[in-house]
DNA sequence: TACAAATAGGTGTATATACACTTAAAATTA
DNA sequence: TAATTTTAAGTGTATATACACCTATTTGTA
């Protein structure tokens, strides 16, 4: 599947050539997981121009969030979307571009202290400028739709196994 | 971040500690990723006794949609719900396991025809019973509901960049 | 204080995603 | 028909996810 050629239908349907669903919740299901994979495919279009992964980005945006304020990996993790994340890796990649430096905390030898550097800011600037105006552009819908759509969401997510 | 001890909690604000959103079309962003990311691991952990990811049952599912008739391996790359998905690779898997089975077409001798095998269709009807009694479970929203969270999702993905 | 339990971060492995590239075969067209 | 283009599947590599496990340190408690 090229996804460069290949134009993202808007109808479910369409996009994974399915008709027959047991009910409207089990759409509402694979229309979530279709959004998100949609919303992520144009994030990180977005941010090749940077060299950025969408992950990487969601740490440095993190960081940027507390900063000039340090975090620890832990404080880190707890902010990810996806919990499953393995934060040191995303971490050591960063590190590698010069974009945050670890140093050990003192107050706790167990802490990593995480912190964005000059260049890791600037990057982070202009990437989220970048974003932004995608996003605003991509995702026009009302402040009422948005509204109603987190609500929804989060009465889906209320139940716990 | 250990997920297996970890309580997702309900609003989106207390899952990635940020209380700041731009505006509600920016927070519904999150909410959909944060969403997705949850019923992901929700069927992970149904899945797991079957020793079946999310991507190899979603294969299973499709290929079951069309059976007895058998697939290629594009037909089903094009149902999939991320079409980043590297099919061929999610085969070798299913095919290890003996839950399919890899024919050369002799029509296009370009094209891999996959079948499911009798052990795969009896995992799959259990493991399918098993996600559908949860997801029943969990995603308890009302139809409305439902079909509200389909109309909008469908709205947010109708401009493409 | 000494020992057990908990915690923070890192590492190892299998699988998946993202994306470029290769190869074989089919379709197109010159 | 020969040469070119397109298509289908597979492969290679970097990164991420999912999850188990390890090590050092801290905390809690006997």
């Amino acid at each position: 599947m090229d996804v460069h050629t290949y134009i993202c239908p808007v109808k479910l349907e369409q996009a994974i050539l399915s008709t027959k669903f047991k009910n409207d919740a089990h759409k509402a299901v694979l229309n979530i997981l279709y959004s998100a994979w949609w919303l992520k495919t144009t994030m990180s279009k977005a941010l090749k121009e940077y060299s950025l992964t969408h992950e990487q980005y969601n740490v440095l945006r993190i960081l940027k969030g507390k900063y000039p304020e340090q975090m620890c990996v832990r404080d880190i993790a707890c902010r990810m979307i996806e919990k499953n994340s393995n934060v040191p890796r995303i971490i050591d990649r960063l590190e590698i571009k010069k974009l945050v430096k670890r140093t050990s905390s003192l107050l706790d030898k167990r802490e990593t202290v995480i912190s964005l550097t000059t260049s890791g800011i600037v990057l982070l600037e202009a990437a989220t400028e970048s974003i932004t105006e995608i996003m605003d552009g991509v995702v026009d819908i009302s402040n009422a739709d948005a509204k109603q759509l987190n609500l929804i969401l989060e009465k889906l997510r209320e139940k716990e196994i």
